[in-house]
DNA sequence: TATGAATGAGTATTCATTCAT
DNA sequence: CATGAATGAATACTCATTCAT
């Protein structure tokens, strides 16, 4: 698990973590297709040293996309132990909606995070979220992790495409009460 | 209503034809970066022929999302014809879903139509859909058109990113279900 | 001397009056970069018959000057009889130039008038001015055509590149005092 | 005065030197429409490397219209110091014409110089030169030096349009001896 | 014969990536 | 290690010219 990596120079690490945050500012708010000099140049470094961190503009997105997981993680995590079950699930497919709505799509390139732990990560915490909204009959029993994980994307598909917040707010509510344990229906 | 637009000539219309549908397959299955040259040799003609027919790039992009709207709309007014109202509102919610998943995220670039009527004439076929939905106590009774087309883009973002068609499955059926009049919820 | 052309049908003696005029105007205004299906279009015909009647665009672009300086040699013929020999000489100098102010280089591709006899009736108009000025000893007698026609190339250059119409006036005087005939220096 | 400018890498400045003399050259031996690709071939260097240089072909060719000014602005200043102020002129005159003869145009599109201030310079120095020559009584009091640049221009283009160098020895006698202070005609 | 559709070589420019300084 | 200069394949689009209708 805990492969010894020499630590990283401190400026190195500066510089990857600026690089990182400034890709992830641009890539967000202006599309992928941002030259990758472009982002060296905002982040103030020239373009040999971003690539000695990353060594391909796909590597700098996924460490991107991974970087986001995490920090969506986190945030489940947390939810997970503050709210009550039903809601915490619920809450935090709100709380992705959201955030993602600065994203140009970034997120939802999720599909592919490439071969580092993340989506593991990811999963295992969605899965608590999910298990535990199950166990308190909030949420149907026959969904899956990766069922809810698919709604997200199309979740975050979705408030991309429309803008308009009331759209958004009641196809929320579509899929919340879609998700919701449909007891009406199963007598 | 009818505009005379002089018949374009016999051999113009076929390559017109052709190129519309050798780029909607290949954009479709190889994802928009697919360079125009590529096209116009896949469809055996001069990039000039292309670009007589479409003037841009972003051109033959569009006028290729408008046919596909066209299509969808079209099966959209079979449905509203031959099935219940409720029917014939999941049922094209299926359809397209289905057709979608060979589209590389073409028809979420439903977004921007540009400034034909198609966007138009799809809603208006939508809109019928959901009214008689409505009027038949199926579906809630707050969504808009909008929040179905939007339901929609979600959708196919959803199976394009599960392949997996019992996850498409289920997701679906969240949609459905969330999407069906809430009576049990609203007293 | 006369070779038998058959007699070209009216209308496309008109088309290819008209596709010269047009390309006149259209080349003087704008430049030669103009493309030929502009033209055709302006004039109102298609592209193929554009090349029917001028094989290539340089042929089109050495009918126009051939045409041009045929004019430019006929106003020279006006003025050869109507006004006295120097004078005559220096007020077709200012015609061309102030011609040429509408031209964009035009004629300045005087230089290669292709295997027409354009060329050499222009010169044996222009020698005709000259020879006579020489006899009335208004201009210098060691100057020959080549020289006058070579002023004028040059008189249009600088009329195209200075707008300034002051300029342009004591420039021509320069020029038409160092054509004087110079006796004072002589002696 | 002095910008600090931090000084170009040496393999940079060696590159731009070489594009700059191997564009001059190209341009002016075989006209601007050579491709851009073959300027960076010619100087052993990719494409990209021209463009990091001159971010247009445009810009490439002021720069090389601004060099050649600034070359030519030079050889007048030195003229001026080592000759007699009318003979100053006119030999800088037949100077540019002679070094103009292999140049295609290239300085008659001395008309748009860009924001640079050669054209500033260029115009400064040849004041100079006129001024001199007016003071010294050599030269028409009325010309300007715009004048005298529009005649140059003019001188140029006709150099360029006949070959003939006998005939450039006696046009440019016709010019000098029209811009000679003509006492003799005024009273 | 006129038309205008098709051709396809050609061109300026970009940008991910490598490498000399 | 950082820098930023160099690379060069790739790409959208143009236009003189040919040819089917």
């Amino acid at each position: 698990m805990f492969v010894a990596e020499k630590p990283m120079r401190a400026d190195a690490a500066r510089n990857r973590a600026r690089l990182l945050e400034v890709a992830y500012e641009t890539f967000a708010a202006e599309g992928i297709s941002v030259p990758v000099d472009e982002i060296a140049r905002r982040a103030g470094v020239g373009p040999g040293t971003l690539y000695r961190h990353f060594p391909t503009k796909e590597a700098l997105f996924q460490a991107i996309v991974a970087h986001r997981l995490d920090q969506m993680a986190e945030q489940g995590r947390e939810l997970s132990q503050t709210a009550a079950p039903g809601e915490a699930l619920f809450r935090f497919i709100g709380r992705v909606v959201e955030e993602g709505s600065s994203d140009q799509g970034l997120v939802e390139a999720m599909a592919d995070t490439g071969p580092t732990g993340v989506e593991e990560r990811f999963i295992a915490m969605l899965g608590e979220l999910v298990e535990r909204a199950k166990q308190a009959g909030q949420i149907r029993a026959d969904v899956t992790v990766r069922d809810v994980k698919t709604l997200l994307v199309g979740c975050q598909a979705m408030q991309r495409y429309s803008k308009d917040p009331e759209t958004t707010e009641r196809v929320l509510d579509v899929v919340r009460s879609g998700l919701a344990a449909t007891s009406a229906r199963d007598h």
